[in-house]
RNA sequence: GGCCCGUUCGUCUAAGGGCUAGGACACCACCCUUUCACGGUGGUGAUACGGGUUCGAAUCCCGUACGGGCUACCA
């Protein structure tokens, strides 16, 4: 149980000075409840995934419940299988929902489209209370109010204060004009009528306080000509039916929250409000973060591949980009947050116990993709090789190649993870242990090539072949012992055995690869790349 | 333009009045490694600027500059 204290909001009447502010403090203990509430309408971007982890964290810290809500309002930006894709995002990283569409709970529906029905009374309420009003304007008399106004030193011009008298609304009409207008279904949206001249403040629990001049706040919608609510209304009636504690979100929010507060003021009062907190954006190379960044400067944006339905434009994710979900979770997770120490990499449930919302930063942080694939590869090193077979069949079964027997994958796995930074080079780092290479670079050998090497090698595949302890250690003691008996030095048969088994400069070391591969195996190899260096090709 | 939020190495960050401003990524050098990595050691590199407050400021206050976000019947 988290004792939560609600004390978040305040208004102030600065002609009176009046603080008719109420401060609460309610000590009770309230369980936990928190939501992500994303839109769908396309891919899922770091920013949401780690809102979601953050939220995700501040609940189970706390014993409390994650839902995820569905703000599917905008009817006209709706795009199908993004929902589902959301979740399968979330289903990936570990963050499964207790609450949501998929997951049930008992305040639902989970859908804002299926809640549509809800909103029109608090819209109701809200009119009948004086706070909000009918407006009729169509959205052609919107445009031309802008461009009539649009001045230099105003370049949009908003529906508030100033302009309202000018438009046609339940303030300009006369009651009979209204209800006319309402009788004939004339579309129309409900605004709420800002208060002028009031301080409005709260505290955000990473930023402390936070405040406004009601003054320079526009009318926003709260209902739309369709009957959906707008984020603005919605936002504040299903936290409230939700019973939601906690409301974080992204900081591109914070300008809309005094229309929030004052809502929530209105319908259910402050005492019920959750606690705010907004979280600073993660920023591309040139400012809030966008698909188009990855695409630019080549890195993954979105958590999971993401194709458009409509454009059939593909979009690349984590997942395939080959991220392990445990390293994406640690980068995001650090990406805004820090405990103060100088541990970095984290698993989940050392995250869950180490968070707090205080520790937030305040500050936008610019992705590193560079520090992202560090986290990635710290990831793999660290995972055992039961763990990363199953990715690394994944990425196998892309690149065409069949390995049946598990056991000699898991120890190709041990033996290449230290060089791997994303799953995908598992490929290239393992092939060799599974295909003969279809290149060797002889070239490498040719140039320091010598009738006493060659003479060398024929002696060695004969040793190979007689040995019956066929492990690493015995294979370097030949080779050593050889090379000693007929006055070569090492370091010039290491590279020529290296390409000849591997077909270029690279892999672990070259006496584990042959244990690996087997006498029969390595035997061959030897022989088949001796008769091409013979060829001199 | 208005409103809101922000500002410590290139990047992520530590240090919530008292140190040569610490760590990580990246970069460079060296060591280890008869390949490439891993690992190890070292190096380059920051408190935006100007005023206060204070014995003492990266830290508190004010201003300036800069950056970001918002400014839809989108979320």
């Amino acid at each position: 149980m988290y004792k939560i204290a609600i004390h978040s909001a305040k208004i102030a009447d600065p002609d009176s000075r009046e603080r008719q502010g109420i401060v609460y403090l309610c000590t009770m203990s309230k369980k936990v409840r928190v939501r992500f509430a994303p839109s769908p309408t396309g891919g899922l971007h770091l920013g949401g995934v780690r809102t979601v982890l953050y939220n995700y964290l501040f609940a189970k810290k706390h014993g409390g419940d994650f839902i995820v809500r569905i703000e599917d309002t905008d009817q006209s930006r709706y795009v199908p299988g993004a929902e589902e894709y959301i979740f399968d995002c979330l289903r990936w990283c570990g963050l499964e929902p207790d609450e949501s569409v998929q997951h049930g709970g008992n305040v639902g529906p989970y859908r804002q489209s299926e809640r549509k029905a809800l909103y029109k009374k608090y819209a109701q309420q809200l009119i009948d209370q004086g706070h909000a009003y009918y407006a009729f304007d169509t959205p052609e008399e919107l445009e031309q109010m802008r461009e009539k106004n649009k001045t230099a030193e105003n370049p949009s011009p908003q529906y508030d204060q100033h302009l309202r008298h000018k438009m046609r609304n339940s303030l300009t009409l006369t009651e009979a004009e209204v209800k006319n207008l309402l009788d004939q279904n004339t579309p129309h949206v409900i605004r709420i009528k800002m208060p002028e001249g009031k301080t409005l403040s709260f505290t955000d629990l990473i930023r402390g306080e936070v405040s406004f001049d009601t003054s320079t706040v526009d009318d926003k919608v709260l209902l739309k000509a369709d009957g959906m609510p707008t984020y603005h209304l919605a936002v504040v009636v299903d936290d409230y039916l939700m019973k939601i504690t906690h409301a974080f979100r992204g900081e591109e929010w914070l300008p809309s929250a005094p229309v929030h507060l004052l809502v929530w003021q209105y319908l259910f009062g402050w005492e019920h409000m959750p606690q705010w907190a907004h979280f600073p954006l993660i920023l591309g190379p040139t400012g809030k973060l966008s698909k188009r960044d990855g695409a630019k400067y080549g890195f993954p944006v979105f958590a999971m591949n993401w194709k458009d339905p409509k454009s059939g434009e593909l979009t690349e994710g984590f997942k395939e980009k080959g991220f392990l979900p445990e390293a994406f979770v640690n980068l995001l997770a650090l990406l805004g947050w820090n405990e103060g120490t100088e541990k970095e990499v984290y698993a989940i449930d050392e995250l869950i116990n180490a968070f707090s919302m205080e520790r937030v930063h305040s500050s936008g942080a610019k992705f590193d993709y560079e520090k992202a694939k560090w986290f990635n590869h710290e990831w793999i090193k660290k995972s055992s090789a039961s763990r990363l077979l199953p990715f690394v069949r994944n990425q196998f079964e892309k690149a065409n190649l069949i390995v049946a027997d598990t056991d000699q994958l898991e120890k190709v796995i041990d033996l290449v993870k230290e060089r791997c930074t994303l799953l995908s080079d598992f490929v290239e780092q393992s092939r060799f242990f599974f295909e003969r290479p279809s290149q060797i670079d002889t070239a490498s050998i040719l140039s320091k090539w010598s009738p006493e090497k060659e003479a060398f090698f024929s002696s060695l595949i004969h040793y190979y072949e007689q040995t019956h302890q066929w492990t690493a250690q015995e294979l370097e003691k030949i080779l050593k012992d050889l090379a000693l008996s007929q006055s070569l030095k090492v370091g010039e048969l290491m590279l020529p055995l290296r390409i000849m088994l591997v077909g270029g400069k690279f892999g672990p070391g070259v006496f584990d690869i042959a244990a690996l591969l087997g006498q029969q195996e390595t035997l061959q190899r030897l022989v088949q790349a001796k008769q091409l260096i013979l060829k001199g090709i």
